[in-house]
DNA sequence: AATGAACTCAAGCAACTGCTTGAGTACAAG
DNA sequence: CTTGTACTCAAGCAGTTGCTTGAGTTCATT
């Protein structure tokens, strides 16, 4: 019974076509933004035609969001599992931890992961057409962060918690695009954990007056 | 000895032509960056013919540059006359807010102030040619607002405190470029500050266990 | 009135943009 | 071997890009 795998070499090429010019999409994306994105060199880097994008994606549009969706799901799934894996009674500190994770194992991984991060950083910029697609769970996400957020900031009413997710996402977002990423790319996980989760942390909290930890 | 002045209604002339082409390519960068600048919107928007680009400024390249340096340091000046202001006893609120306030002005503003905002956020993120010019004036506002911040953030030594700031500056220019501003530019200047000024503030003094004003 | 500088304008150029086309190749299926 | 499908390729098209050009117009100076 053992099934002979189907290679499909014709297949398989495509594949790697396809692979290929994503991955460049990706990669120029991250760099240059939705704007600066050219069909010949997204088919350069691939080593592909230009007719490949026509081809297996329709437009140079419908590539740069199907590039930009694979990513925002990465880079979510990421997000949601961090929290997730929280316990109910997360020290604040450690919340901000879970909160920076994706984005400060990004920094340490380089490459690919850290295109991921910078491309979705840009897109909260410039959202594209395909984004209500992943609202779900964008908000699951937040819904998420807040769940773990509200017991360790009490006396602050929702809203403005989740003002201050959405400033300390953006600062993290922030940091993956301007040329200080490029000093945090080069940091061990540990200096970039001390130097980071502080901050994250101390937006969360914000400057209300008391000891963190002073809570029944 | 009344002196006649000096109309001259050719040169008025070119100099409203040339402002309106600065005001129009601000305006676009801020909200579409470099990449995303086109001649032809630019001389549309200002009312001027293509050929008065290269006339006054050259290039389409060194009319972006003119415009960016001139929102740069509109930004510098006004960002050291806020911290410039502040006591050497200054709360770690009050910081936050002076360091927050041109941002949170411009908001209020809105219009070409907030252009010039969303101009200098974007030049955070690709820096342009010109950028040396004004090293000066940045260092300068780097030192004012370590200057002020140190007491009020003690136990942190001040290669910490300068990431900090560039976290907080960071939060600051994502929030005026990405959608959330829209959100914040229809938002009271008291509702503003008391959103945004303790989430700075918090950043600066991060997680630290303690009061933030049980010092001696 | 004549001169010349400051400025504006329509037209057009080379380079680049995304995309299409028709021919050609590689390979599984019959 | 023949057929049909999946895929790649060079060439080229219409539209847009930044920029230049040479002929204007406007106006202070003389």
């Amino acid at each position: 019974m053992t099934r002979v795998e189907k290679t499909d070499l014709r297949r398989e090429a495509g594949q790697r076509t396809r692979d290929g010019l994503q991955a460049a999409a990706l990669e120029l994306l991250a760099q240059r933004g939705q704007e600066g994105v050219t069909l010949r060199e997204i088919t350069d880097r691939a080593g592909a035609n230009v007719a490949a994008v026509s081809y297996h994606f329709g437009s140079l549009k419908a590539l740069c969001e199907s590039a930009i969706e694979h990513a925002l799901e990465q880079y979510l799934d990421a997000q949601m599992a961090a929290l997730d894996s929280l316990s109910p009674t997360a020290t604040l500190h450690e919340v901000a931890a879970a909160f920076a994770g994706p984005m400060m194992r990004a920094f340490v991984a380089g490459g690919q992961d850290l295109a991921v991060m910078r491309t979705v950083a840009r897109v909260g910029i410039e959202p594209p057409q395909g984004w209500e697609r992943l609202t779900a769970k964008f908000d699951k996400s937040r819904r998420d962060a807040l769940r773990v957020l509200k017991p360790n900031v009490p006396g602050v009413d929702e809203e403005e918690l989740i003002f201050r997710t959405r400033c300390a996402a953006g600062m993290l977002n922030w940091l993956a695009l301007a040329p200080i990423g490029a000093e945090l790319a080069t940091m061990s996980a540990e200096q970039l954990e001390r130097q980071l989760v502080p901050v994250v942390a101390g937006a969360f909290r914000g400057d209300a007056a008391g000891p963190p930890a002073a809570r029944p």
